[in-house]
This record gives structure tokens, sequence and C-alpha cells, in this order.
RNA sequence: GCCCCUGUAGCUCAAUGGAUAGAGCAACCGCCUCCUAAGCGGUAGGUUGAAGGUUCGACUCCUUCCUGGGGCACCA
């Protein structure tokens, strides 16, 4: 399949330029990219281009004889049915002939459909979850997971070779708070009088861990004033029940970086390179602009390491990077990780980010871009919080509190309505039609009622439909591959074909801009919500029907199959044959 | 106080600076004698938070306000 909006660009500009060449236009420079876009409107055809109208300036001509002169010398093309004048639109009306063939073109690509190369050979990683293991996944981080899992998906279709990673979060002083909690829990049970440290978690996992740890283990930790055994046995625990949870809606990373292990080594390097280039100093307070506001110093802390971010990028405080006891804080560990993402050589990294993490990202993106690497290669996904509200009141997603929803709760929640693959793909698609910087809201009572009533089960019946018409046709001896395309000339024929041959740039889009809703909205409003009216008055399988023609129409919804069930999988969904 | 994100139909959300701002849910009216009605057709619902500005053209870009979320820790 082709990029027909690409392809109609490049024709426009071959026709200014050949208009330019034999003097019908002025000389200047052709805008790039060219705009090409898909009216809403289909009396202003397929795709339409209102170049003439920017155009107007530089030529100093008015925007239809600018249109007019582009169209006179329009290139010839087997995708191009006709070209027309719009005031200072010029609209495109795809080849009929040419539609139809891509009917078999489709076919033919089976499970590649749409597949691209634009990108082949150059290797991608996309870092999501990276939740530390301190507690169950919750609804809020499973944004990040299900964004990172389908952009991964979206960048093998452009050609990408991709890894999933997940930075494992295991060091650092929140660990130390779980396993003082969990040892808290783990005295309290044994019956022993023990203080519940004040910023401690709160969820009642951590009695759940504390009493597993007893059966594993019986008393024996009661004297151990060493945390680690706790901190251990917790990390074992809920990395696995985190795992379990992401493997439950098909998010499954290829690799998983351990943090602690930049502790020893990396650490120090990335603070000699800092250091090296001079973004380092010592002081009891970091500088900062506004520094009139700035809350006295601590006069127990000595001298802490900061680094000049000030410098760096525009921000009103340095960064504070190794405290005055001597220990990192994350910034740094977080600077040698990307150093060691660097070193491995992706081409493009990708790093999906709750927005409490916004400024973090900004100091990476500037630190690798001091260090000598190229920040290009890195880039940041960003997505607001979730905001969860059940029984009229709002939860606060907070790990720490212990009042958050589990992930694994709300499927629970949904498998009281449905199966387990609907609930995933449900979770799935509602997190991925949304915009990630919508500050998107999930009624959880909504959610579990009205299961039956949603778009899920739209888009999955359009391909159960398809495939159920196969089954018919299979049942009856009806061969679709037999079928000729060149009698599929019915509009509402074309109308889905039309549809159908979007896919590449769909997932272009979706792609390039880092917005997988985009293909989401598509398999809803546009390929969906096309194909059932369609389907609905196009019988393939009809007395009144030719055989001829049932065996192309056969051929057309095994094509729309095809497509449906592309654009499903790479949102992670499951295409289901029967409902 | 400063920075980032956001505000669009009753609700949840779409709309690469382009032609009449669209879906789903909720509401209302119709449609099952041949491939599954989890579907189709129709009705109703909008000063795109407010006010200015740029542009041939603004939901989209700029300025100033206002609502909501997040961030400005020697927590991650």
């Amino acid at each position: 399949m082709i990029h027909i909006s690409a392809q109609i660009a490049a024709l426009v500009r071959t026709a200014i330029e050949a208009a330019q060449g034999a003097g019908d236009l002025p000389a200047f420079a052709v805008p790039d990219p060219i705009p090409v876009t898909r009216p809403k409107n289909e009396e202003h055809g397929d795709y339409a281009t209102p170049v003439a109208m920017q155009l107007a300036r530089l030529a100093k001509m008015a925007p239809p004889q600018i249109a007019e002169v582009i169209t006179n010398h329009f290139p010839a093309s087997e995708l191009i049915g006709s070209v027309e004048l719009a005031g200072g639109f010029i609209n495109v009306r795809l080849s009929e002939d040419w539609l139809r063939a891509q009917v078999d073109v489709i076919l033919a690509e089976g499970e590649q459909a749409a597949q691209s190369e634009t990108h082949s050979g150059k290797r991608a990683q996309v870092e999501c979850v990276s939740a530390n293991p301190t507690g169950p996944i919750h609804l809020g981080r499973i944004r990040g997971g299900v964004i990172g899992d389908a952009l991964a998906r979206l960048l093998r279709a452009q050609g990408y070779t991709v890894e999933m990673e997940y930075y494992y979060n295991n060091g650092g002083k929140q660990m130390e708070n779980l396993a003082a909690s969990i040892r808290a829990r783990y005295l309290q049970q044994l019956g022993h009088a023990a203080e519940f440290p004040e910023a401690g978690y709160q969820g009642d996992y951590i009695a759940e861990i504390a009493s597993s740890l007893i059966e594993a283990r019986g008393d024996s930790l009661v004297d151990s004033a060493d945390l680690e055994p706790f901190r251990a046995y917790g990390e074992q625990v809920i990395s696995g029940w985190q795992k379990a949870s992401l493997a439950r809606i098909n998010i499954e990373h290829d690799t998983f970086f351990n943090e602690d292990t930049l502790y020893e080594q990396a650490v120090w390097d990335v603070l000699a390179m800092l250091e090296q280039r001079n973004l380092t100093y010592k002081a009891v307070q970091p500088r900062r602009e506004d520094s009139d506001q700035a809350p006295p110093p601590d006069a127990d802390k000595g001298e802490a390491v900061c680094m000049r971010m000030m410098d760096l990028r525009d921000t009103v405080q340095d960064v504070i990077i190794v405290r005055s006891d001597g220990t990192p804080t994350y910034r740094l560990p977080d600077f040698a990780y990307h150093v060691d993402k660097f070193e491995r050589g992706f081409d493009l990294m990708l790093n999906v980010l709750g927005a409490d993490h916004i400024e973090e990202a900004k100091d990476v993106k500037a630190t690798m871009g001091a260090l000598g690497y190229d920040q290009e290669r890195l880039q940041h996904v960003i997505h607001q919080f979730l905001k969860v509200v059940q029984g009229g009141e709002v939860i606060r997603g907070s790990t720490r509190s212990g009042e958050y929803l589990a992930l694994d709760d709300l499927l629970d929640m949904l498998l009281e309505h449905t199966t387990e693959s609907f609930a995933v793909d449900v979770v799935r698609y509602f997190t991925l039609a949304h915009n990630p910087n919508t500050h998107m809201t999930i009624d959880v009572d909504a959610a579990t009622q009205q299961t039956n009533e949603n778009p899920v089960f739209y888009i999955q019946n359009a391909h159960v439909r398809c495939a159920g018409i196969a089954r018919e046709a299979a049942d009856r001896g009806l061969d679709h591959s037999a079928g000729d395309v060149a009698l599929l000339t019915d509009p509402q024929e074309l109308r889905l074909i039309r549809k159908l041959v979007e896919l590449p740039e769909i997932i272009q889009l979706a792609a390039d801009e880092l917005e997988p809703h985009r293909l989401a909205y598509w398999a809803q409003e546009d390929l969906a919500a096309t194909f059932h009216p369609v389907y609905d008055e196009v019988r393939a399988i009809h007395t009144e029907v030719p055989e001829a023609l049932t065996k192309a129409r056969l051929k057309l919804y095994a094509a729309a199959q095809v497509v449906l069930r592309r654009v499903l999988d790479l949102m992670g969904m499951s295409a289901p044959e029967r409902m």
C-alpha cells in the first residue's frame, strides 16, 4: 500500500515546478511540505490542496489563477482520476480503477498491510511504565504503558526494530521506605511493638507481603536491623505482581534495566564528565533566579554538588546531583542511564513519562546534549494524569497513601460484565483513544456498566462481520480468490475502498506525531463507521447477486478484514472471529 | 509567585492553520422473510473559557486574564 497524500504532494510539487519551468509561474521556493488534506465533504474530492492560497503572495497572483496553472501542469499518474478547481482549492479524485486494484494489493500484503520501510535498518527503544517496585500497578501508571506499547507497534510498522525497556527503579530512598514499611507490618503481625514509618506505604498490600514473608521466613527476621531482606523480598513480590498485571494487558518488556547497577560506577563517571565540562559546583544551596524567594539554607547540612542547569536550558533553578552526605540524587543515575542508552546505539529513544516528570525529561535531554550526544535521538512523550472517579468521588492515585485503583481491580470489575479478553481491549482502547496531553477522566462505574455499548464493540464487530461472511462463504463453497475487482463499481464499495487505502498515512501520522490516539479514532470514526453502513447495504451473498459479483464482494470484505485486523493489532487489541 | 499541560454538545473526548467544528455515551423517532440488529437510517444538542491580535482563512498561532491538573525538595 502506498502513502497517498505524500504521493499527491509530490505530484503537486512536480506541477508547480513544471509551471515555473514553462514560465507560467514566477520563480520562488516551493513550500515544503506541500499541504494535502482529506476534505470532510465528499464533494470536495478525495484529497485537496490549498497550496494555491499559500502561494498567492509568493507568486503575486490570485489563488484561483495559480490553482488553474498548477492543474494545467498536473502530471499524469495512475493514481489520479480527476483534478478539479474549486476557488483557491485544488481537489483531487482518485482513479476508480486504481482504487479497485488496491483490494488485491491489500490481500497480497496480508498481515504486513501498510508496512513501511521508511525507517528500516534503524533501531528504536521505547521506555515506558518504569514504575518503582513499591506497589501494584495502578490505573494511572497504565496510561504510559499502553501508549508506549502502541507506539512501539507503530514504530515497527514504520520499519524500526523496536525494544521495549523498563527502567527498574530498585535503588534510592523509596525502596528503603518500602522496606521499613514491610518491616513494621512484619513486626506488628508477630506481636511486636513497631512504629510505622511516617512516610510509609499505607496500602493493604504491605501487610499482605509481611504475612507471606512470615510464611516464608517465620520470625527469623525479628531482630534484623538490616532492611535489606525486607527490601529484597518486597521487590521480588511486587515486581512479580507488576509483570503479571502488565502481561494481562499485553504489555511485555524486552529488557529491564536495574537502576542499582548504576550506583557503583556509572554515576561517578557521569559526574566526572559533568565536572570536566565545568557544569558542577559545590554549594549549600543551588543557584536560583528568584533568589529572594529562596528558603534559607539548612545550616545543618554541608555542601552538596550542584549542576548548572540554568546554563543548559531555560529554567529558574540549578539542581542538586549529589547530596551533602555524598549520595547521588535520582538525577545522576538518570543521566548515567541515558548515557548508557545512547551508547547502546539506538537511532531513536522514546521515553513515555507522566506529567510529573516533565522537568526531569528536560534536564536529561539538555544534559545529554551538553555531553555531546544528539538530543534529537531522544524524544519524550509526556502524558497527563488520569483522573479516576468512583462512586462520584475522585480517587487520588497515590501508591504511598494507599488510595489508588489497581489495574487488576478494574479488570476484575469489568470481568463481572464481560470476558477477560474484552476487558483488556476496553482498557487498552479507552486509554489509547485519548490524546496523551488530555487530562482524562475515567468514571469506573460508568466504564464497568457500559461495557455493552462502546466503541470497542463497534470496531471489533466489523471484524467479526468480515469473519462471519467468510465462514458463510466457505460453507457455501464460495472462494473469493477468483473474484474480479473490476466488478466493484458500486459507489458504496468504492467508499469502503477509499477508506481502506488511508491506512498507511494514518499509521505514519500516528507514529510521526507520537500520537497513537489518531489511530484509535480513525479505527472507529472512519474505518468502522464506513464499514458498517456499506456492509449493511452491499450484500455479498444474496439470491439477487450474481456469483461473479458475490466473489468480488467477498474479496472486498476480505480486504476490509485485513485492514481491521492490522489496526486492532497495532492497538494491541484482539480481533475476534465471533462475538 | 514562576514554569508546563488543559478548557470544544448534558457526559467522555476528536479535529497536519483550510471549505458546513465531529464521534461515542445519554435523549427522542423509525428499520430484522437470505452474510449476526453488539448493526442501519433520522431528530435534537455549540458564542470552541473570556477579551484582544496575526492571517486570504484561527478550535489550532501571539498577548492578557480566568478555571482545573502537574511541577518548582539534599523523595523518585
